[in-house]
DNA sequence: TCGGTAGATTTAGTGAACTAAACGATAGTT
DNA sequence: AACTATCGTTTAGTTCACTAAATCTACCGA
């Protein structure tokens, strides 16, 4: 049951398929290269890897794929984050919010929306 | 420049270093080896990997290395935690710690401490 | 029907992390 | 002096993510 590690670029995959819920190979390739170049084949390659390790499936349309997610994007934020969190935290998720808090990085409005939630999640 | 990336056994070695600051070889090798079983080779040959790109040095004590680290902990957890922003939460600080709120293997322990952690930041 | 276009598939190569055996040198022991 | 344990160094092989060209195949338009 390992927790579906994926790479960068496999990532950027997942994330198209995320959104749009089905889409061919070339609408993915389309999609991430408004960020960044690609080539089609490379997409079709990793696609085909991420099909074999179960992370995404495809029926056919005609003569084209039609892809679809296989794992849900929560399950996969919920293994990225406890993998940070175990190995680079010590397991504790606490720490992760204290380095969030004095993180530079980290803009006074996050601060704030990160408040807000807890608050919210603190009255129930 | 690069952010610096570990690999899994490669952030053991540092995590050693950062703790005891000064080490040989064989006493990593041995801390390593109370959680995991590696061959001490395995671990010279990634230390010296580690000292290419510059995370690590050492001085010559008599016929042995010791070793230290280069880079500081924070600095890791910085560009690690800031990756996992960056690539799984869309840059946005709060959706991660939306996550770890709702996360159930995160303990409510865990969240009052978080709570604490907020309320403390807050009054400045 | 012929040629291009757009699919999928095959093949190939790179780089990083990991693994560890094999080797050579040296210091300490008997 | 020989043996042995322990260094560091060299060499080698695996796996995975990534990259993309090359190729095969089928449809579509001229």
């Amino acid at each position: 049951m390992t927790p579906t590690q994926l790479g960068r670029v496999q990532l950027l995959i997942m994330q198209v398929l995320w959104d749009k819920q089905r889409a061919t190979a070339r609408e993915i390739t389309d999609a991430i290269n408004e960020a960044e170049p690609i080539a089609h084949s490379t997409v079709q390659t990793l696609l085909r890897g991420l099909e074999e390790k179960g992370s995404v499936s495809h029926e056919a349309e005609g003569r084209t794929f039609i892809f679809f997610p296989l794992v849900e994007e929560e399950n996969f934020k919920q293994s990225a984050t406890s993998d940070l969190v175990e190995r680079v935290f010590g397991g504790n998720a606490a720490k992760l919010v204290a380095h969030l808090l004095n993180d530079k990085n980290v803009s006074r409005k996050e601060i704030n929306e990160i408040r807000k939630l807890i608050d919210k999640h603190g009255k129930k």
